[in-house]
RNA sequence: GCGCCUGUAGCUCAGCUGGACAGAGCAACGGACUUCUAAUCCGUAGGCCGCAGGUUCGAGUCCUGCCAGGCGUACCA
C-alpha cells in the first residue's frame, strides 16, 4: 500500500515537471509517514519540503503541482490535501484498506514475515553466565532480549543459531570448586575458614551435601589439589543443568552450549594466540602477553597471557570468537549485561585483528534490573549469596508476564521489575491485556462455531462491509505489523513489538465493547469473524516472537 | 579524570533515526455488564521533553557545554 503510494507519488511529480509546474526532476526518496493526527489522514509526506531547496519553489507551490498531478484512476485515495508548510496528506477510502485481510488471512503465521535475511547464517550468544551460582533476574531479561531478537531474525528470513557459551574453565570455576571442597570439609567435622572471595549462597552448601549424600566423598576428599577439582567439575555441571531447567522453564531453548574448557583442550587458544603472535599482534611486555587492541580503536593494548602462565578470559574468548566465523556465521551477536560495556572495544579490535570486519560482530548491551515488591527495592548481593533467582520469579509471577514485561522495555534503559506488579492478574498488567484479546476472540469464534459458523475465508463482498471507524481502524493496525518486525530485525529491539501489542489489544477491546461479530446478518457476520481472526492471528505471531503464549481462554 | 547508558505527565515508559498543536499505560476523578469473557470500554484532568547555547524552513530527536543518576575504566570474568 505504501508502495504503491509512493510510485504514485514519484510519476506525479515527473508529470509535473513535463508539464513545466517543476523545473528539475531530480527528485528526493518520498518518507511516507503515518501522521499522529488522524485530521492529517492516513499517510503524509514532507516530498514537497526536502524538494523545496532543489526546486527553488516553495514547498506550497511544489505540493500543490504533484498533487495536480496525481493520478487516482482507481479511486482508493479519498482526499489529497496540501497542508501546513507544504505537506501532503492522503485520506485513504476504507476499502483501501481490506486487502491487509485478505494478506493477514493467506499469509497467516508468515503475515509480516520479511525476507530480510535471505538465508544468512547468524548466530545470537546470550545468556552466557558464568556456572558458578543460580540464574537471576538480570539474567532473565538478557535471556528474553536474546531470545526475541533470536526469534526475530529467523522470521526476517536469517539463519539463526542459539547459543549459550559455559565459562566452565579457569579462576572462577577454581574457586567455585575451593567454595564447594571447603562446605564439604566442614560437613566432616572441619574448622578451616571459609574465606570470603568464595561463593558465599546456600547452594554451594547444598551441592557439598549432596557429594556426601551421593557417596561420592571419597574422590571429594581427595588431597586438596584433587578434590577442589573434582568439586569444581561437579559443581559447574550440577549449576549449569539447573541453568538449562530454569531457561528451558522461561521458553529458551539453545542449539548448542559451547564449552570454554573444549577451546583449550582442543588447543584452538594456543593456536590463536601463536598465530596472533606470528602476526605481530601479541607481543611480550613485563612477562605477560598482550594483545595489540590499541592499534585497533581500543584505549589500551590487554593482556592476554599473564605473568604467571595463564591466560586471561579475553584469550579464551578471541579464541572462540574465532571459531564462530571459522564455523560459516555471517554475523555475530552478543547480548551482554551493560556493565561488560567497556569490553567491546577489545573484543572488536580481536575481530578486526584476525582479518573481519567489526561489522559483522555486534553486541547488544542489556541494562541491569532493579527488583522490586510492591514499589520496595529488595536486597540482592551477589557476594553475600542473597538474591533473588529466576527460577523463584518465574515460580511466582509465571513465564508470560515475566517475558512480557522484561521486553515491554528498550533493552537499554534501566528495569524496574515488580514483582507484586508482574502478578497481579488486573489491568495494571499489560500481559494479560493483551492475552485476553487472544482469548476473547477464541471464545467468539468458539460461540460462532456452536452456531454453525464455520467458513471464515476471505471474501472482498464481506470484507466491503466493514466500514465502521473501528473496524478501519484495526485493519489500519494490522497493515501496520510487517512494519514494525522490519524495525525490530534491523535495530534489534524486540520491545516494539510489545508496544504494537498494546495498541493493536486496545483498538480490539474497545471493538469490541460497541460492535457484535455475531449477528443476524451473515454477511456482516463472516466479514467480522474475518476480521478478529485476523487480530488473532496477529496477535499470536506477535506474542510468539516474544515467546510468550497466547491462550484460548483465561 | 576519561568512556558508555539514562534523564519526556505524580509513577512506569513510547516517540517510527529531523516533521505538523509531545503520546500510551498505571495511579486520580466521573460513567457503562439481562448481550460473543468487565482481566474490558467511554469520558475528565495532568507537560519549560534535565538546563543553556548552536545547526535547520522545523529539534524530544543532530552538535557543543553544563547538571543529576547508573555502569565501566584489572595481569577479574
Amino acid at each position: 500500500m505504501k508502495d504503491t503510494l509512493k510510485a504514485l507519488i514519484l510519476s506525479a511529480a515527473q508529470k509535473a515537471h513535463d508539464a513545466g509546474a517543476l523545473p528539475n526532476n531530480g527528485f528526493p526518496e518520498v518518507i511516507l509517514e503515518t501522521p499522529k493526527v488522524q485530521a492529517h489522514g492516513d499517510f503524509s509526506t514532507n516530498f514537497a519540503l526536502i524538494s523545496a531547496s532543489i526546486q527553488k519553489l516553495s514547498p506550497k507551490r511544489i505540493a500543490q503541482a504533484v498533487v495536480d498531478h496525481l493520478d487516482n484512476t482507481q479511486q482508493w485515495i479519498e482526499k489529497v490535501e496540501v497542508a501546513g508548510p507544504g505537506f501532503i496528506n492522503f485520506h485513504l477510502h476504507p476499502s483501501a484498506w481490506h486487502r491487509v485481510l485478505e494478506a493477514v488471512l493467506t499469509q497467516g503465521r508468515r503475515y509480516g514475515a520479511l525476507n530480510l535475511g535471505k538465508g544468512t547464517r547468524i548466530q545470537v550468544e546470550y545468556v552466557s553466565s558464568n556456572p558458578t551460582g543460580p540464574l537471576h533476574v538480570g539474567h532473565g531479561r538478557g535471556a528474553a532480549v536474546g531470545d526475541s531478537v533470536a526469534n526475530i531474525l529467523a522470521f526476517c528470513g536469517y539463519d539463526v543459531q542459539r547459543e549459550y557459551y559455559v565459562n566452565d574453565s579457569g579462576r572462577q570455576i577454581e574457586t567455585l570448586g575451593r567454595s564447594v571442597y571447603l562446605r564439604l570439609k566442614a560437613l566432616s567435622g572441619s574448622k578451616d575458614p571459609f574465606p570470603p572471595e568464595c561463593y558465599q549462597g546456600e547452594y554451594i552448601r547444598h551441592l557439598a551435601r549432596e557429594i556426601l549424600d551421593a557417596k561420592e566423598t571419597l574422590p571429594a576428599m581427595a588431597p586438596e589439589e584433587a578434590g577442589v577439582a573434582f568439586c569444581a567439575r561437579y559443581a559447574a555441571k550440577k549449576i549449569t543443568e539447573g541453568m538449562r531447567k530454569d531457561l528451558e522453564r522461561f521458553g529458551v531453548i539453545f542449539d548448542r552450549w559451547y564449552s570454554e574448557q573444549s577451546l583449550y583442550d582442543a588447543g584452538k587458544v594456543e593456536r590463536t594466540l601463536s598465530e596472533l603472535t606470528d602476526k605481530g599482534v601479541v607481543y611480550e611486555k613485563d612477562g605477560a602477553w598482550w594483545f595489540r587492541t590499541s592499534a585497533y580503536g581500543d584505549e589500551k593494548d590487554r593482556v592476554v597471557i599473564r605473568k604467571d602462565g595463564q591466560p586471561t578470559y579475553f584469550a579464551s574468548d578471541i579464541a572462540y570468537h574465532r571459531d564462530k566465523y571459522e564455523r560459516g556465521f555471517e554475523t555475530v551477536i552478543d547480548v551482554w549485561g551493560a556493565d561488560h560495556h567497556g569490553y567491546i572495544p577489545r573484543m572488536e579490535a580481536a575481530v578486526e585483528a584476525m582479518g573481519w570486519s567489526k561489522a559483522r560482530f555486534k553486541v547488544i548491551l542489556v541494562q541491569l534490573v532493579n527488583l522490586l515488591r510492591g514499589g520496595v527495592p529488595v536486597a540482592m548481593s551477589t557476594r553475600a549469596g542473597e538474591f533473588v533467582t529466576l527460577g523463584e520469579v518465574l515460580d511466582e509471577v509465571g513465564k508470560d508476564a515475566a517475558r512480557f514485561l522484561f521486553l515491554a522495555r528498550h533493552h537499554e534503559s534501566p528495569l524496574d521489575f515488580d514483582l507484586e506488579l508482574a502478578k497481579t492478574q488486573s489491568n495494571e498488567n499489560p500481559v494479560y491485556y493483551v492475552q485476553y484479546v487472544h482469548a476473547r476472540i477464541s471464545s467468539i469464534l468458539k460461540k460462532g462455531q456452536e452456531r454453525g459458523i464455520t467458513e471464515a475465508a476471505y471474501s472482498e463482498e464481506a470484507a466491503s462491509r466493514l466500514t465502521a471507524p473501528e473496524e478501519v481502524q484495526l485493519l489500519k493496525a494490522l497493515s501496520g505489523y510487517p512494519e514494525v518486525i522490519h524495525m525490530c530485525a534491523v535495530h534489534m529491539e524486540p520491545h516494539r513489538i510489545p508496544f504494537y501489542l498494546m495498541d493493536l489489544a486496545a483498538f480490539f477491546h474497545a471493538y469490541y465493547n460497541k460492535h457484535r461479530v455475531l449477528s443476524d446478518d451473515p454477511v456482516l457476520t463472516h466479514a467480522r469473524i474475518c476480521l478478529v481472526l485476523a487480530v488473532k492471528e496477529v496477535i499470536r505471531n506477535g506474542l510468539s516472537l516474544l515467546g510468550v503464549s497466547a491462550p484460548e481462554k483465561m
